[in-house]
DNA sequence: TTTCATTTTTAGGCTTGCCTAAAAAACTGT
DNA sequence: ACAGTTTTTTAGGCAAGCCTAAAAATGAAA
């Protein structure tokens, strides 16, 4: 089992991000926006983490990760979203702040530790985001969720995951008491602005932009 | 709020844990032996930690923890402990395996993080090897705790410590079915070479070498 | 007190991970 | 195709944290 330093690994966490939807390599100036830092010192880590193996580089075409690469970013993110599941399921932390904590312990190195964690949570599928937690084989649930702007007035709804997640935005919705898992139903959709008005299932209706719409991930129940 | 390096953090733990004991100032050769490092590197870091006003340093002579620097150092015994209890409680790990993990996690970074476990955990005044753990004042509760090879033969006792805390004496422990909690009663001491034969309450006698005997706290209970 | 062993510090050097500035390569539009 | 822009890489440098070897300070014993 190799171990990777703090940086390396949040390197390959980024990587991963940035390929894992649309499969184009990641480039070195998107990796060094993710980072927050230059891109010369982006291509000095692509260098060391190609020699490790753990990505394919090619000078001036950006990198994918190696199928090693892959395993241990996907081991990351599960560390992150089970430590997530935990501060907010155990210890009560409202889903806005966990992020930075998260961050921090999926470096702690204890195979032991994930998996005991795992079973303790009760092998949670999602985190407190709506994000799936990959399993210790790297396998992912489907999430079956639409975007909540793409439905239709009387559609009802439950609210399972975010595509944004900032602070501000998740602050947001608890200030509208959206939380996931919540229950709702379209009133209507306004075509001029792309905002609709929907109901709480036993709460009160509640109209939202389309920017928020476009953030929220659903389940249709009806 | 000072944010210190995991080195930095590690050196400050183990000046604290030299000088708590003995209130003599902590030698740079001994720091080096107990963070397995040479004499040169820890004068390095002292002068560093001196500069922050982490410790009092004067050449040749030693170092004292700060008021601050105790401060700091205390609280990272409170996390180290706090991880521990909830290694042992809650993720069911024997307390043979808890300290290197607990090593890692005791550097993650968030009062309220701390906080919060502690409620969690229901405040525990003890950790699994029984040392005590700081309350978010720094403040801990004393061990009425006598070493087991003080006792006399009739003394009945329960055991509420360790002494050392390698994994091969606590593994050892195990074998001999003695954890934190188990009561005994001292059957004979033999002068000649300090050894005891205890029975455990409900159990087996057992006859513990004097080694043994010196690393086990206990509380008389009769 | 002087010598000798031990402890501590200094000096110089290494890697990691970051930086800026400048050079080189790759794209873009005409 | 080529000029201009953008992206990426190279070059050189810096701080943290470690190392070894050598020098200096301390202290113990004769």
């Amino acid at each position: 089992m190799e171990v990777l330093t703090q940086a390396e690994e949040n390197y390959l966490k980024a990587v991963f991000k940035i390929t894992e939807n649309d499969d184009k390599a990641a480039s070195t100036n998107a990796i060094a926006a993710m980072m927050s830092t230059s891109a010369a010192s982006v291509t000095d880590m692509l260098k060391r983490l190609a020699g490790k193996g753990l990505l394919h580089y090619e000078k001036h075409r950006g990198v994918v990760l190696s199928e090693r690469g892959g395993e241990l970013a996907t081991n990351l993110v599960r560390k992150h979203r089970l430590w997530e599941v935990f501060l907010v399921k155990m210890l009560d932390f409202s889903w806005d702040k966990v992020h930075d904590i998260a961050e921090q312990l999926e470096h702690v190195q204890s195979d032991e530790l994930v998996e005991r964690l795992d079973g303790f949570l009760d092998r949670p599928q999602f985190d407190p985001h709506g994000d799936p937690i990959p399993d210790a084989n790297g396998k992912m649930a489907m999430r079956k969720q639409i975007l909540l702007s793409s439905l239709d007035p009387k559609d009802q709804a439950v609210l399972v995951g975010v595509q944004e997640s900032t602070n501000t935005f998740l602050q947001y919705l608890d200030k509208l008491k959206l939380s996931l898992g919540t229950k709702l139903q379209v009133v209507e959709r306004f075509e001029y602005d792309g905002s609709m008005k929907i109901v709480l299932i036993g709460g009160e209706e509640i109209t939202l932009s389309h920017k928020v719409c476009e953030n929220l991930f659903v389940q249709k129940t009806k």
